[in-house]
DNA sequence: GTGGCTGCAAAAAATTTGCATCTCC
DNA sequence: GGAGATGCAAATTTTTTGCAGCCAC
């Protein structure tokens, strides 16, 4: 039996879509695959670096993927969206935001399965999916409020 | 004893930070204190109407009115961000969003003060907030899928 | 009266769109 | 070869900034 990657995973699933595996594709992909942390359009442009890809084909790549339900937009405190592989590509997890350094912690506990479905039930709706943050200061932090950028 | 109206304790809390309590300011709290729904900008914006309040002013306001606590800032899966009183002046809440009509209702269980600990013992950080949004279909459009705007 | 606040205009930042060219199948 | 994808430029949308005049204190 062959273990599949999650890259080819993601290439079989664009291509069964009726998709075309271009260069721009695969490159977004195994930057989104290789990195830990939620990533913005900016940084995945700079992290592409001398495989320059445009803006314009990250958006649009980034826009299929996440139709596609590979990746998922998420929104911090700031104003521009994040991205990062899907529970089935990832793993189901939140994120623990630090407001003075902004290092992103994945968080895997979820308690919200059993929240889910008592709110289904009372409200008559049916939940598909959740996004749930945690804001504070990190223990790096805490213990040195010399903090990088944003400090006052 | 007086009971103090929350736009009374609005007004005081600017005062003592030492701001002018100026119409923008005193419209844009207004209109959030009476609406039950958070709303983006523009909302606030034609929701003036007559009142009329330039888009900047609000922008300014609503800025100082989160720098205060007094307002805090939601992103939902749209492109523009939404604000709502902060738990102090309104509730611990948080939203369901419904992915065909848009409609939010407000969810009063909160099951994260138990995670929000265990996290905090775990990773040695300081949380001092959270976000939390559940997404799927109302009871409404379950319903009747001839739903308002977006459908297919 | 005056310093902080507002409104206008204009800039900046994030994202989307139109269209000619290129490239994957 | 041809449909579909890319890249460039330019438009759109959201938010921020500069500055002259206004108004709350």
């Amino acid at each position: 039996m062959s273990v599949t990657v999650p890259a080819e995973r993601i290439y079989t699933l664009l291509k069964e879509a009726g998709y075309r595996l271009t260069r721009p594709r695969r490159s977004v992909a195994q930057v989104l695959l290789s990195t830990p942390t939620p990533l913005s359009i900016e940084e995945i442009h700079s992290y592409l670096g001398s495989r320059a890809i445009n803006r314009v084909s990250i958006y649009r790549t980034i826009q299929l993927l996440c139709d596609l339900g590979v990746v998922r937009r998420l929104q911090f405190h700031e104003d521009f969206a994040r991205y990062e592989l899907a529970d089935t590509f990832g793993s189901h997890h939140h994120h623990f935001v630090c407001n003075l350094c902004g290092r992103v912690e994945d968080i895997d506990t979820c308690p919200l399965a059993a929240t889910e479905q008592a709110i289904s039930r009372r409200t008559h709706s049916r939940i598909t999916s959740h996004s749930l943050e945690f804001y504070g200061v990190c223990g790096a932090c805490t213990q040195s409020p010399a903090m990088s950028s944003a400090s006052l």
